[in-house]
DNA sequence: TACAGCTTTGGAAGCCCTTCCAAAAATGTG
DNA sequence: CACATTTTTGGAAGGGCTTCCAAAGCTGTA
């Protein structure tokens, strides 16, 4: 390790007491020019580095901001993230990433994050928190953010489910289709209920009957259903009505609509012509598949996490604010708007 | 903020010294089990946290890793940091994260690992550290892991390229191809080159000449050439041949080969039964789109790059260790084995 | 009972900063 | 030039912990 230098080194050096060397690496304004000029040019001199912790220890702040995620998923928490981090960065704060694997790590690692002292403020991804681990959030008084989940207590950016399943839906409505099904994911999940909210709305508002029977969920429930396999499982399900089969669906992931896909072409039908899809998130997968789906705003929900965050940690009494992004839809062939334009 | 509880608190309450506090705190053997009891209950009453950076200052330690990580990218960092935070948690370090967008990042985000103090180690993922940043981090004498790159310097964990395009590319031979094309990333990056003799030598070993004219590189120099329309313009390329066309081809990654697949596909061409093609990396892609390919153990990457990274920091006079994981042939449909096979 | 040799304990010093207060220096004013 | 102001500076205190050394408390032995 190279030796460590101290302000005190410094002040020795240039002949100063440590409070001027301390002033003048902090930008404090009442210092001389002169006697900045020459601080700056030892500090460089002997290379001086300061304590990271020693300074978080003093100024009492952290400067640093944790992200705990869930990694087993894709290419969403990887955009929201780059988001997040290119905001914190840009800031200038560190970024501590707590990657939960199983929803037990979520509480050990929440009260990492809350050593005393530790992080300045805590975002929550695209997770239930435990109800224990909220009330000691609430406690702490931490700035929280949370991220695709919504509690009343704190801050919260989140996407237009609702919204955008209506338009998923609305979309594959105005291509004609009249028997539109969903293949939806597990129901503990709230954006999975709130997909199917605004799909049944969308039928309503269209005059079109909503019945259980067009609404499949796989058996597979790893990540609340928002998995392939999933996707295939309620498809083939599908398949089996026969006939009685609705020939458009609108799919709460694009991930359960790659699976649905595979079902699909399986049994030998055709996407789009025999049957078209919409999908949800606009994962990297989407594109290469031609899937029409709803796209979230990842990189702008990262960044605005971080804004949101910062924001409350200059004023703690802020408002509670929840921001939801209205997802967009981006037509591909999937759906087969293509084809008919084309005609 | 919950009132903060030292150990002077808990000394005052307990009836003992703040060493003895500190001893209890830190599992030092030297303390009575009554008097651990004790000082237990009433820091668990006062509900005592640590302050980590003062730790942190006094034990002369940081309990902190940092990885610098290109985040343009995808599922293979993802991967390689899954195994890493894993390992990382379970010894109860912290992860600071630094993604990069633009090489010119690099520089800025290794200054900050490198404040003193901040960190124990750094891990730098798949990069190109600037000599001079090299040169830096090699005075500091603070413990350094590359992954996916290679330094003569520095401990390394990497694939092996040139192993793993030569298995690639003598699977194609195996199954009776003579004309096997390259499609390659730009030269100027390592695994690039590794891999263009990889494929090579397994020519060469198997009585099969190498051209120039079989390697083909995109124009698109996003990623240094290994994203998706790179991969679409070497293939577009390669068609223009006409009829002297490659039939196989050995894609330095998968993403590439999304690209040229869709290049065939628009062309006429199907994959595998006019063309054949095996990927590198094995993307979450690769398995939707049946893309024959090797697999980069990239999670156990992670998890040694760690291993490796707390040993060294354990014993800095390690020798320098270069570990190269070897790539596992995947076979799925677009190499045509299995239509072969099926026969 | 006296004393050597352990074990346990207390707390000062040290880790390296920031910040506050008082002192010193510079400046302005009549 | 004397004095009041303002600007600049020095450095103690404080942030909260670990660790080392000395002191106190025990134990066992003769």
């Amino acid at each position: 390790m190279a030796k460590k230098v101290t302000i005190y080194d410094i002040a020795r050096e240039a002949g100063f007491g440590i409070g001027t060397i301390s002033r003048v690496l902090n930008d404090h304004p009442s210092v001389t020019p002169e006697t900045r000029k020459k601080v700056i040019e030892v500090a460089k001199r002997l290379n001086y580095q300061p304590h990271t912790y020693a300074q978080r220890l003093a100024r009492r702040q952290s400067e640093t901001i944790s992200a705990v995620i869930p990694f087993f998923t894709n290419y969403f928490f990887i955009e929201v993230l780059r988001g997040v981090q290119d905001k914190i960065s840009e800031l200038g704060y560190d970024l501590v990433l707590y990657g939960v694997e199983h929803p037990d790590q979520v509480e050990g690692y929440a009260s990492r994050a809350l050593q005393r002292g530790k992080v300045d403020g805590i975002l929550f991804f695209s997770m239930k928190v435990p109800d224990k681990v909220l009330v000691r959030l609430k406690e702490t008084n931490l700035p929280i953010g949370l991220v695709d989940s919504v509690s009343p207590d704190f801050d919260s950016i989140s996407v237009a489910n609702a919204e955008g399943a209506y338009a998923a839906t609305a979309h594959l409505i105005e291509l004609g289709h009249r028997r539109i099904g969903m293949i939806n994911a597990q129901s503990v999940s709230a954006p999975a209920l709130e997909r199917l909210q605004g799909y049944r709305r969308a039928l309503e508002r269209h005059g079109l009957s909503f019945t259980d029977e067009f609404v499949r969920i796989g058996r597979n429930t790893k990540q609340d259903g928002f998995n392939r396999d999933a996707g295939y499982e309620a498809m083939t399900d599908f398949i089996k009505m026969g006939s009685e089969m609705p020939k458009a669906f609108f799919v709460s992931s694009d991930i359960q609509a790659m699976g649905a896909i595979a079902a699909l072409n399986e049994n030998g039908f055709r996407v789009p012509e025999d049957v078209a899809l919409v999908g949800f998130d606009d994962i990297e997968l989407a594109r290469h598949m031609r899937l029409t789906t709803m796209r979230q705003p990842m990189f702008q929900m990262g960044v605005l996490a971080i804004e949101r965050l910062v924001a409350r940690m200059a004023n703690p009494d802020m408002e509670i604010l929840h921001t939801t992004f209205s997802p967009t839809l981006i037509v591909r062939e999937s759906c087969g708007a293509l084809i008919r334009n084309q005609n």
